[in-house]
DNA sequence: TTTAAGTGTCAACAAGTGTACACACTGGAT
DNA sequence: ATCCAGTGTGTACACTTGTTGACACTTAAA
């Protein structure tokens, strides 16, 4: 983008900084309104200004290019829980504070939010499989946390992981329409985020009536 | 692929047989692990096997055939709506027969179930809008239903739909989760029938304790 | 019977695609 | 100081893609 052809054999500032823009251009491209599988390997390159064929330098393959945007696109959602869980243990009111912190952090990790969003169930095997298994990652751990919440610590995993599936997937749905509305529509914004809300607000409120292992 | 290619003008046996072709054509190939983005024109003819130029004789281009897999896909759809509801009018157990009821659905109409999960986020601006709205027709159509439940008749429709959207989220996540094992695994799809049931029963088990209009 | 709309065919094009190959420059380990 | 692994470049090829244009056959209406 930035002052990079210099010559025939040019060298970037780092090592491993043409990688980097590789996922980065992919992420950009992926946010205009294309999937995956139809991103084309030329169309990579040519947006992040190299040659096509320099492109098999850092990847085999498109394939693995995608295992790597799951890879980061997950880096940043497990620092993201982190927070969250810690913004939510200090709260006392755990359902407010985690919509919220879940919205900035879909605003700030957009490309990576709507990339898992829109492959989890479009597109083409690897990459999707990739995306559900750590999904159900997070889904393992939002279990481990709805554990210390009254009702639920005496619950089987089963039933918690139960209770986290439906979080998860309602959660995924909403962020998706967040990330499909303009940055600037505030009003859509400030709704969806209420959605959310109330629907956590009333999944929780079934909580403490459900007769856990029935 | 049967008997098709006769001569230079060939006749095929109906008027709008090969439109009908396309569209099975297209539902076929996406079934497959591709999405519509990734599906060319040229490998949609081949398929049905007309030479590629013929397409245009029924679509003016791709765009125009997503249109009619939506529409074709909530055809479908709609169909089985009714069928759901008059299952679960007629049950004492509404949960219960309304999975059993969509479960039995999602297998007949595979592809079209499978399109619209994999489309909804995914894909390509025009397509996806299109299944949007009309999932948002269901989502109307089954907050009407809901009224008619104890507790929820004096809801305000905005509570009624925040309901419909938490169910029709799930039950689409589940359903893709189901499309994606072979139709051969009954035990996970019992397993995932169940998980749908439960999450279902969850949620309902929250309305009483809910607070209208908050 | 003639005609026109509908639907199919083939040939051809320019543009886009993935990948192989040979070459060039850089920088750090030897 | 040399060498080599890493990373970039350009050329090239065979294949696929969307779309145009001219033509052929069938059927139903005029």
């Amino acid at each position: 983008m930035t002052e990079r052809r210099i010559g025939r054999g040019r060298r970037p500032g780092v090592r491993g900084d043409t990688r980097k823009a590789l996922i980065d251009g992919a992420f950009r491209l992926l946010d205009g309104n294309k999937s995956f599988d139809g991103l084309s390997q030329r169309e990579l390159t040519r947006e992040v200004g190299i040659v096509p064929t320099a492109f098999y330098r850092h990847f085999p393959g498109m394939q693995e290019l995608g295992l790597a945007l799951v890879d980061e696109s997950f880096r940043g959602l497990r620092q993201i829980i982190q927070d969250v869980r810690t913004d939510v243990r200090s709260s006392k009111r755990p359902i407010g504070s985690f919509a919220k912190s879940l919205l900035k952090h879909i605003r700030n990790q957009r490309d990576r939010f709507r990339f898992i969003a829109s492959e989890r169930f479009g597109g083409s095997g690897v990459v999707r499989d990739a995306i559900r298994r750590e999904l159900r990652l997070v889904q393992s751990e939002l279990a481990i946390e709805l554990a210390r919440f009254p009702y639920m610590n005496e619950w089987p995993a089963e039933d918690l992981h139960m209770v986290a599936s439906l979080m998860v997937n309602s959660m995924v749905a909403i962020a998706e329409e967040i990330l499909d509305r303009s940055a600037a529509d505030k009003a859509a914004e400030a709704e969806l985020l209420r959605l959310a809300e109330r629907q956590l607000r009333l999944i929780s409120l079934g909580i403490p009536a459900w007769k856990p292992s029935s």
